[in-house]
RNA sequence: GGGCGGAUAGCUCAGUUGGGAGAGCGCUGCCCUUACAAGGCAGAGGUCACAGGUUCGAUCCCUGUUCCGCCUACCA
């Protein structure tokens, strides 16, 4: 901008790709433990290593840059703490698909090669999201930049994982988990997502063992796990069925006879018909029901959810059924057992059915529950201290509604399995003595169906394993050498736990670490609530005695302008890199800013983006019409500005200053933005720059240095209090203007001045506003051409104002292109007038020519009419003895005063009607 | 099934100790006035979802209803 005449048009590609290089080469964002100030952290929600900035990234990362930015100007010693997440199975879909496409495999190159090319596609594509943040101006610390599986963050992982086994809080059990058939690993409850679907509900009859006459109805939405079957239960209660416990049925299609079990908890008599299967290999409630009636599991499908030949014979089904049904999905055998049944007269009723079935977060597979041996962390006594944590206030979540959310879930947690049959994570940290676990380790592909692991290595249920930070050396059972480690990895949320400290160096008691934690802010979406936050908490108070953060400030999830979640199946993702080019990112980071209201989504439309690419570049000329204008350089007592336009200015600056300040305490960037936006461009370029024309132009001015003086502050005041919103725009204008310093990212940040505070040039302004409000209605009204001088009569009815239509008198002859006349309105001309009342200002214009009187005519009535509704409001209500003895006294003295004043405006607007007529007669 | 949020101008949304309904975009009219036409000025447009209740007075507080969205959940 050193040439400040060239372009008319802001043109932010260019600017915004050097500032970001220059912030980033002399490290501006470089925090350290020993920098003055009160330290202020956030850590960055890791991205995933895969990922692409989407706008929820742009959304979730803007306003944390708003925050550091604001807090660094503050003088806070502000740490932004940047990484990327391993993200599991995410980063292993995309490497096994570049395999796919060489006709390779995970398998067929082997676990130590797979993850090694997994880390080459890392180093090659890992990094992609990283330089789009930079693009979006993210003032993170970028040389502390981690990634869950440095050799750090593995250390604090081995470390916790050690430790909560030592206090007991892991194990190793055999239940059932969520079970992704495509990605062939465990899930955790939170990563299943849920949809309603339309469902079938089907009674099979089941006949009894000793009169097969008699036929137990079972109800079920899923037929084909019914060889999995090892009870039918109905209610003890229920007498229909309930003399029939003890008996046992005949299992459809198979071989086996299966016991009636009574179970209060699993039958609702009401339901369905009143008695139903229990499969306990393949269902949750059916899992505990067995554990409850120590009925045997019967797994019958294989890792991929097909029905399986060996656990179907096992099961003793027919042969004829197994060589129909075997190795077919669930869906598909459901549809030969629907038949066959049928063929048997067994199905007795099969009615429509609404219900939910799970699918993979990351694969949208329909998940199985699934019988295999996982890795669970015993979560009661950690979600208790977490619990307290928030209740306590030593957490704040913001916007306070999400708490009970939090609570809720955490009051009802079930325990956590972390245990991912894949290969790209940290490997979990326990070792299998080979010798004492021989029988239990089986290493080839003829694994059992509730094999959960790769075909070549299974360790069952009831191995011991050693946990520690680094395989044992000897067995301490049998004193054998041989040891093989536990092939499951851990869930990637796991070391995503421990973030706000790993990163900052545990298990190492580092500077870092004492200095930031616990952070200050952590920004995120709803979304990751309970997959992160909650397991934060958690960590955090369990390894560091103390939480993670201080405030959790959960934005709105971002859709499209038809409130639609983007997705890229849809089609309708905004992608903020495009909108960066197009509009610029300044445009982009205030959008998203002003969008971020409280408890509602947000639908993004380019519309709004376009319109604060508006306001960018009305930024940018304000700032050309200002160095026109500069100040005389280097002077030592800059003349101090009395003028009214100049207190006024101020006055408003300090208002916007407090307004951004407080609601940016407060999380409302919509607020703050909107206050950024009405004060300068409606406040500061539509009125002060139009009121101090005059005076700039005039080279003899009396008042013109000390103007120019105002002017030059009063933008540079905004550029700091606008930076953290718009950190481009902002820098460049800046080091443009006179200015002390490198850069405005370490100016200190605007501070309310009491001594701006100008209440009386606020109130002239109101008037003066109004004034030339009502002028320019009755220019338009009357048709006058633009520039054309018209002489004006002003009064108003409060003696107080007198004083201030001499200020408004001074400044009008510019704005408003009229001249006051200082004739009390009696003595006002009679006859050729149109006269405006607002507020108790009455303005008069002389009606000439040309003038289409019938349209005055027709708005003047339309004013009438308003303030007869008014006033016959008002009057009704203080007509009413209840308003007048129950409302407060200053109600209804404001009431009266508007009454008193409406009055006087119709007297006026009578009188114009008068003449208007008299004149649309003559 | 449980819980939460939303319904205000054509669109997207603000609006707290309850007292005269706002912004942006869009629309209409007039202006290329020497910072900005990505601009300026003026203007049109709203039973604040519906029905009750509390109150002198309700967009706001309470109850119910409808519609939309989200979270959560094992009704087989």
């Amino acid at each position: 901008m050193s040439t400040p005449q060239l372009d008319k048009i802001y043109d932010p590609k260019a600017v915004e790709a050097r500032w970001s290089q220059i912030w980033n080469e002399r490290g501006y964002f470089h925090a350290s433990p020993t920098h003055p100030g009160q330290p202020y952290c956030i850590v960055i929600p890791p991205p995933n290593v895969t990922g692409s900035l989407h706008v929820g990234h742009a959304l979730n990362h803007s306003i944390q840059d708003i925050l550091i930015r604001w807090r660094r100007m503050q003088g806070r010693n502000v740490l932004w703490l940047p990484g990327t997440d391993h993200a599991g199975i995410a980063t292993q879909n995309v490497v096994e698909k570049q395999l796919m496409a060489e006709g390779a495999s995970r398998e067929s190159l082997g676990r130590e090669r797979f993850i090694e090319r997994v880390w080459q596609w890392k180093a090659t594509s890992g990094n992609t999201i990283i330089s789009q943040q930079k693009q979006l101006g993210e003032s993170c610390d970028w040389d502390r930049l981690r990634f869950t599986m440095d050799e750090g963050l593995s250390e604090a992982v081995r470390e916790v994982f050690v430790r909560l086994h030592q206090d007991g809080l892991l194990y190793r059990g055999e239940r059932l988990i969520n079970w992704c058939p495509r990605c062939l690993t465990a899930l955790s409850d939170i990563e299943v997502e849920h949809e309603n679907i339309k469902g079938k509900l089907y009674s099979i009859d089941y006949p009894l063992e000793q009169d097969p006459t008699i036929r137990l109805p079972v109800a079920t939405t899923r037929p084909e796990t019914m060889f999995g079957d090892t009870a039918v239960a109905v209610h003890p209660e229920d007498p229909r069925y309930n003399r029939l416990i003890g008996q046992r049925v005949q299992l459809p299609l198979t071989n086996r006879t299966i016991p009636i079990v009574g179970d209060a908890i699993l039958v609702d008599r009401e339901f369905g018909t009143g008695a139903v299967k229990i499969t306990p290999a393949h269902d949750f409630n059916d899992f505990e029901a067995g554990e409850r009636h120590g009925l045997p599991r019967l797994p019958i499908f294989d890792r991929q959810a097909l029905l399986d030949r060996p656990g179907l014979k096992s099961a003793g089904v027919d042969q004829a059924v197994i060589d129909a049904v075997a190795a077919l999905p669930a869906i598909k055998a459901r549809a030969k057992i629907e038949q066959l049944l049928k063929d048997r007269a067994l199905l007795t009723k099969v009615d429509d059915h609404p219900m939910a079935i799970g699918k993979c977060y990351r694969c949208k597979t329909v998940v199985e529950p699934y019988l295999s041996p996982q890795w669970f962390v015993k979560i009661k006594p950690l979600a208790e201290p977490a619990i307290q944590a928030v209740e306590d206030g030593r957490i704040r979540i913001i916007p306070e509604g999400w708490t009970n959310n939090y609570l809720g879930w955490m009051r009802d947690i079930k325990d956590w399995c972390i245990s991912r049959q894949i290969w790209w994570g940290h490997q979990i940290p326990a070792w299998y003595c080979r010798h004492c676990n021989k029988d239990l380790i089986i290493e080839d592909a003829a694994a059992p169906a509730s094999a959960a692991q790769s075909p070549r290595l299974t360790i069952l249920q009831g191995a011991t394993p050693i946990v520690g930070k680094a395989a044992p050396s000897i067995c301490s059972g049998c004193g054998g050498q041989q040891f093989m480690q536990d092939p499951d990895v851990l869930d990637t949320w796991f070391s995503s736990a421990l973030w706000p400290f790993s990163t900052l160096g545990w298990p190492e008691q580092t500077p870092e670490l004492k200095t930031y934690y616990p952070t200050s802010t952590l920004v995120t979406g709803l979304d990751i609530l309970f997959f992160w936050v909650a397991r934060m908490i958690m960590m955090g108070l369990k390894f560091m005695g103390d939480v993670p953060f201080r405030d959790v400030y959960i934005h709105a999830l971002v859709r499209d302008a038809e409130g639609q979640k983007m997705s890229k199946s849809k089609g309708n993702v905004i992608d903020p890199l495009h909108v960066m080019e197009q509009f610029g990112t300044d445009a982009l980071r205030f959008t998203l800013a002003s969008m971020a209201s409280p408890g509602r989504d947000i639908k993004l439309a380019e519309e709004r983006i376009e319109g604060y690419r508006n306001f960018a570049n009305k930024i940018w000329n304000a700032a050309r019409f200002a160095h026109m204008h500069l100040a005389p350089t280097g002077e030592l007592h800059p003349p101090v500005d009395h003028t009214f336009p100049g207190l006024w200015i101020r006055s408003r600056l300090n208002g916007a200053i407090q307004t951004v300040t407080t609601e940016l305490e407060v999380y409302r960037f919509d607020r703050a933005t909107s206050a950024l936006y009405q004060f300068f461009w409606h406040e500061y370029c539509d009125w002060y720059l139009e009121l101090i024309k005059p005076v700039l132009q005039d080279p003899l001015h009396p008042h013109g240095s000390a103007t120019r003086q105002t002017l030059q502050d009063t933008l540079e005041v905004f550029l700091r209090l606008l930076h953290p919103f718009m950190p481009f725009i902002s820098e460049e204008i800046w080091q443009s203007m006179p200015h002390k310093g490198e850069t405005i990212v370490t100016q200190p940040y605007p501070v309310p001045q009491a001594h701006w505070h100008e209440p009386t040039a606020e109130d002239t302004f109101r008037l003066f506003e109004q004034t030339v409000g009502l002028i320019r209605t009755g220019r338009a009204l009357l048709n006058y051409p633009p520039g054309h001088e018209i002489p004006v009569f002003v009064a108003h009815e409060e003696p107080a104002a007198n004083t201030m239509l001499v200020t408004i008198q001074e400044n009008l002859a510019h704005i408003g292109r009229g001249r006051i006349s200082p004739l009390p309105i009696s003595e006002w001309p009679t006859s050729d007038v149109l006269r405006l009342v607002a507020d108790g200002i009455t303005v008069s214009l002389s009606v000439e020519r040309g003038v289409d009187l019938q349209k005055a005519l027709d708005r003047l009535m339309k004013q009438i009419a308003e303030t007869d509704k008014e006033a016959q409001r008002l009057d009704g209500k203080l007509n009413s003895a209840d308003f007048v003895s129950k409302a407060p006294p200053e109600v209804i003295a404001d009431h009266r005063n508007r009454l008193r004043a409406l009055s006087r405006d119709r007297a006026m607007l009578t009188n114009s009607e008068q003449q208007l007529r008299a004149m649309l007669g003559a």
